[in-house]
Order: C-alpha cells, then structure tokens, then sequence
DNA sequence: GTCTATATCATGATAGAC
DNA sequence: GTCTATCATGATATAGAC
C-alpha cells in the first residue's frame, strides 16, 4: 500500500505510542483519552476516528507492548550459552527498573483483568515467557547441566515472580538496588543446583 | 476516653474501612471520594470534616493496611520452627492470591509513588518484612542449617519478590495456580540448601 | 458532625462542519 | 481525516445551613 510510505509516523500511530507510553506510566484507569491526544498531538475528532473508544485504544497499545516484550526476552533467552547463562542473562539484562514492567503493571488495573480481551495479551505473554523458561530449565536437567528434582515450570515461574516482584520492592524504596538484590538471590540459589 | 466506648464503627472508622477496601480492590488513582462515601454510608460532608481530602484520608487508610500485614507477617515468622520452616510457613500461608497484595498494588500507582508520605508506609512495610526474612536466613546460617555461601539480604529479597510477583502471574491469568508455582519453585531451590 | 447546595474542571464520548 | 462544538456525568472539593 501506497500508505506505508506517506508517513513514518501517521496519527493512529502516534496516538498508539502516546497512549503505550501512558499506559506505561499511569495505568489504564490513570490514563483518560484528553491526555493521550495531547501527547500524540492529536484532536479529539482524530482518535474517534481511527479508534471506538478508549478501550479499543488501549488494546491496540497492549498488544504491541506485549509483543515488544516478548521480542525482547526472546532476543535474550534464544542467545548462546548454558541454561543457566541464559537464564542469568534474562534476569540481568538492562531494565528501566524505577518504570515496572509495562506488560505486569497492567495487572494491578482493575478494568484491564476485568475485560477479557485488554487481560489477554497480558497472559498470553506471561504464560509464553513463563513455558519459554520451563523449556530452558528442562534442558539443562536433560543435558545434566542442572541437579534433578526441579520442575521446570515452577524454576520458570519463580524466575518471573522475581523479576515481577522486584519491580515492586524496586518501586517502594524509590532504588532499583532491590530488585537487584532479589535478582541476586535467585541467581544464588540457582547456581548451586549447577555441576 | 468516653468515645471509646460510644461506637465500634465511627464515620471515621467505616471511612477509613471503605478507602482500604477501595484501595486494595482499585488502587489509589481508581478510588474517588464518591465511590468511598457510598461504600462508608457517609455524606460528603462528612468525610471533609474527618479528613482534608482524599490524601488524607488514604493515607490513613494504607497506614493501617501496612500495619496489618506486618503484623500478620510477624505472626507467621515469629512462630516456631528452623529457619526454612518460617519462611516455608510464610509462603505457603493462605492468601487472597487473586486479590493481590493490598501494599504491593500500592507501588504501581503513579499518584502514590510521587507522594512521599504516601510510599513511605508502603517502603517501611516491605522494607520491615525483607530485614525480618534476611535475619531469620541469618539465624538459619549460623545454626549451620543453611549452606553458606548466600547472602541474608539478597535471599530476603527474592523471597518477598517471588510472592509480589506471583501476584501479579495470578492476576494475569486468572488463577492462583501461577502463584503457588512460583512459591514452589523458590521453596525448591532454597530447600536444596538446608542440611 | 452531618447535610445539602454549589463550583470547577476532567472524563469519555457524539455530532456535524470542513 | 481532522477540527470544533456540545453533552452528560464524575472528580474533588468549598460553603454554609442545620
């Protein structure tokens, strides 16, 4: 389509960001339409045009924040190295810790777990992250790399509670010092189950 | 005092009850004064006579939850018990895993975070229960029933992370199943470290 | 202490001109 | 596609009667 050249940054698409980065910022309950079509310099006319409404909106932003997400940690986990190197790197990457995560923060809105279509991406994503690292636990117990007796499922969904949850300590004390802490925690334990 | 003995549930006192229930179920930005009028049987009228306003009013409210949930926490890891059967205990305690945690959800509101005497009840709070945890891990090193090599502090950390976080996997999908994982799964790799 | 105005601005959207 | 009304309702209070 001719479109896609027109324009690097189309309304639709600004408004999509604006309200990405709101989202981000402010929750779902926090975030009205005025403000969206103000970051993305965009009249009231123009979002009703190109969306139904404010949920429809912020569906389209979920979606590719999700998406974003999952890109990103597959960057990560689908790298080189042991299932403990790849693990450790996921949990040590950079993250603009003080922000939350922009996919889990969603779960503290109320409007979003209570409608089935904003609360799917948010799982669907959680759940492919979490299956994404039962299945590199589960290779490293086939390649003898980790000590047996571990569920890779639960490995893997303690590695995202501590990311999810360092989030929390990190936003409460105002210092990302604890999420590294609780990262840290982890790796240690972990570890000592590697030969 | 005489008004001790006037009510067991003052305007003041339901105010303060409808807010923390408000706030736990909605958050701060989610919560209006009308909402909590309606919830406390109270008239605007008097909710500004108790209270300056609705900072005010939530403050006093998240005060009290705060003080809640440390002392439900103390009752729990100042029971009997090794070191690793407090923390297992603490763990596994019974939760309104769906709910989430009516401290932690605290963190992911902008309008809380920005205040400082708002985050401060949140901060102590969690920053009481990751020092309870690390001395217990303390305990647990010096008695020789936990492997040395870890750090009180990180261990700490990544316990209280683990159960935010699995708040938030719960929330995403619907079921507590995501939490109990991921409690699992740290219980598994801490478990590995006892004698 | 509680109640009922009253006030101001924001929310979330619709209508219709351009 | 974008803009400017317009609208009904809610948010967050203040004022003053009772």
């Amino acid at each position: 389509m001719y479109s896609r050249l027109m324009s690097a940054s189309s309304t639709s698409e600004r408004l999509i960001e604006a309200t990405r980065e709101l989202l981000w910022e402010r929750g779902y309950v926090g975030t009205s339409p005025k403000a969206i079509q103000q970051a993305a310099g965009a009249g009231q006319g123009s979002m009703y045009h190109h969306f139904t409404g404010k949920p429809d909106l912020a569906l389209a932003a979920i979606r590719r924040t999700a998406e974003e997400l999952r890109a990103g940690a597959e960057k990560v986990l689908g790298g080189e190295g042991s299932a403990y190197a790849r693990i450790e790197a996921y949990l040590l990457r950079e993250r603009d810790v003080l922000r939350g995560c922009p996919v889990g923060r969603l779960t503290m809105d109320p409007d979003v777990v209570a409608d089935a279509e904003l609360r799917a991406p948010v799982d669907e994503t959680l759940d492919w992250l979490r299956g994404r690292l039962a299945g590199i636990v589960q290779e490293g117990l086939d390649s003898g790399e980790l000590a047996g007796g571990l569920r890779p499922e639960e490995v893997a969904a303690a590695v995202v509670a501590t990311v999810q949850g360092g989030y929390v300590l990190a936003r409460a004390s105002g210092s990302p010092a604890t999420f590294d802490q609780a990262v840290r925690g982890l790796l240690a334990l972990l570890s000592s189950r590697t030969r």
